[in-house]
DNA sequence: GCTATAATTAATAACCGTTCTTATTTAGGA
DNA sequence: TCCTAAATAAGAACGGTTATTAATTATAGC
């Protein structure tokens, strides 16, 4: 079985079709789908599936850490599977993203965040501006 | 006469009692507050202010990159005058924050930034977790 | 200083992504 | 196969933000 689904199920949540069909969708769909995106490629397999079901299986999957939202700066959260940490450049004009690996940041940070005494859980990073293609001659 | 104002008429824009009064709590008052906040400090000296005289002008400001707006995932956005580039640690349980200065981000990411072509206009950097007094003994 | 006028405001409705409610259905253990 | 707590579909509600509009006002030109 899916691992994605072991990882449910260990977490005390029941194996139903629509869980199956949205990490199927994570998995083999577009990345950084929003939420209405991925409940519309749902629906064609499933064309009762509600929206509703796809926020809260996602905000889920979000708790046991399959899954990350990530914050484009357009006003509605993209998902993707929770793999290898990383980090996007956004291009503000069309919206096309370049993932980068390779992030060092809490240890670049962590002399200053030592000092605080805090417990680190995560951080977002995204880097925005404009494509190859949306640069305008002038430089916009 | 203050900068800001000056630079809110050299963008073209009014002065404007609202937008005085809004620049003032952003200078004196509070780090961070967010739009209704920023309102209700405006009621006491103006009773009548509306959120949505708040909110234009705040828009405002950022497009004029005299204001920044930041996000600690907690469904609202913050404000702050756009002094010196920083970023911050936020607690998750408290929303406590500290802020760090000398982000050399985009020079960190040079290479990788170069190597896609975009032109680079800006990025958001917060770093999350729990303040020393929010940790639990047991390290939550 | 006055006036004309375009910018701004207050009040409030609309927007929209997300979460909540509830009656019904269902996954999975006994 | 049953039982029951968990999950779903449908749609209402929520809440931060933005848009609308009639009234007000800052400011450029005289
Ligand atoms: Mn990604
Ligand atoms: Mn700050
Ligand atoms: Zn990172
Ligand atoms: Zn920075």
């Amino acid at each position: 079985m899916n691992s994605f689904l072991q990882r449910l199920a260990a977490g005390g949540y029941r194996i139903t079709p629509q869980r199956r069909l949205i990490l199927e969708v994570l998995q083999q769909g577009a990345r950084h789908q929003t939420a209405e995106d991925i409940c519309a490629s749902l629906q064609q397999k499933e064309p009762n599936i509600s929206l509703g079901t796809v926020y809260r299986n996602l905000n889920i999957l979000i708790s046991l850490g399959l899954v990350t939202g990530v914050d484009f700066k357009d006003g509605r959260i993209r998902y993707e599977l929770n793999d290898s940490h990383h980090h996007h450049l956004v291009c503000l004009n069309c919206g096309n993203t370049v993932e980068f690996p390779g992030c060092n940041l809490e240890e670049t940070l962590g002399d200053i965040i030592g000092r605080t005494r805090f417990k680190i859980t995560g951080h977002i990073l995204e880097v925005f501006g404009y494509c190859r293609a949306c640069q305008e001659p002038d430089g916009r």
